[in-house]
DNA sequence: ACACCATTCCACAAACTCGTGTAATAGTGT
DNA sequence: ACACTATTACACGAGTTTGTGGAATGGTGT
């Protein structure tokens, strides 16, 4: 079992073009464990990385616009919009009868797309 | 319902110094979709975690010292690496009666920190 | 007050997840 | 062949997740 070092690499042939080891940090704790679970399981739902990837293009859009555009009933949608939003992930406007769901932290996006890249990667090296 | 638009913009006061919208590309296929869901699924479990997290940090160990290590009994933490490798997260070397398991693509402790630094995000925005 | 619309709440069934305990597999050394 | 260690396979039960259908909530317009 080697020691753990503060590494500098590059992968070039990856979507990743710098890549650092962890440094030499205690392990997790139960609460970030925990915390990063949660997070990821927000994300680990078709339905709702479908969301959003359309809330990531357009800004802002209405419960039943969402669900027309997925195809599915509208309760189906604000059930798991509900979660995002629990999680604070998004966030929600009212105007009229309408209630406007868009992203709160654009971040997310861009983790949703390193990880497409990482599909990615893994596809191209068979 | 606004036009989605290619968008740079920079948020100076997240982990994320550079965020560009989604291009105006199609919506996610159902396939995009469910290889999202996978990987996302196979991150959202805080033993997986912290098996990839000491992995992050040690290039290599085998199924005994990761179970001592955080703490649980062997058939978990086999049934757990089991997952990580089916998805090609991790892959395995046999040494004698050890079998060690490293993480691939190490693109994915990017992944990894992104998401810890959203969560710091959210904690710091209150 | 009333009809109407968008959204949410609730209870439910089917499916999935995870750690546990037992048993099986595989390599090492005598 | 045998004992021993490391790892995996399997079945089980408790718990969680997700879409569905029916009902409730809240705003709009007449």
């Amino acid at each position: 079992m080697k020691d753990a070092k503060l590494e500098l690499v590059e992968f070039k042939d990856t979507c990743c073009p710098v890549q650092v080891m962890l440094p030499d940090e205690t392990p997790l704790t139960d609460k970030e464990a925990n915390d990063l679970e949660d997070l990821f399981k927000v994300l680990a739902n078709d339905t709702r990385l479908k969301l959003l990837h359309t809330l990531a293009r357009v800004e802002e859009m209405c419960v039943c616009d969402l669900a027309q555009s997925l195809g599915m009933n509208v309760q189906a949608i604000s059930n798991q919009l509900q979660r995002l939003a629990d999680r604070g992930i998004v966030a929600t406007k009212r105007s009229g009868n309408m209630i406007y769901y868009r992203v709160v932290d654009r971040c997310l996006i861009d983790i949703l797309k390193k990880a497409q890249c990482l599909l990615n990667d893994a596809e191209n090296n068979k």
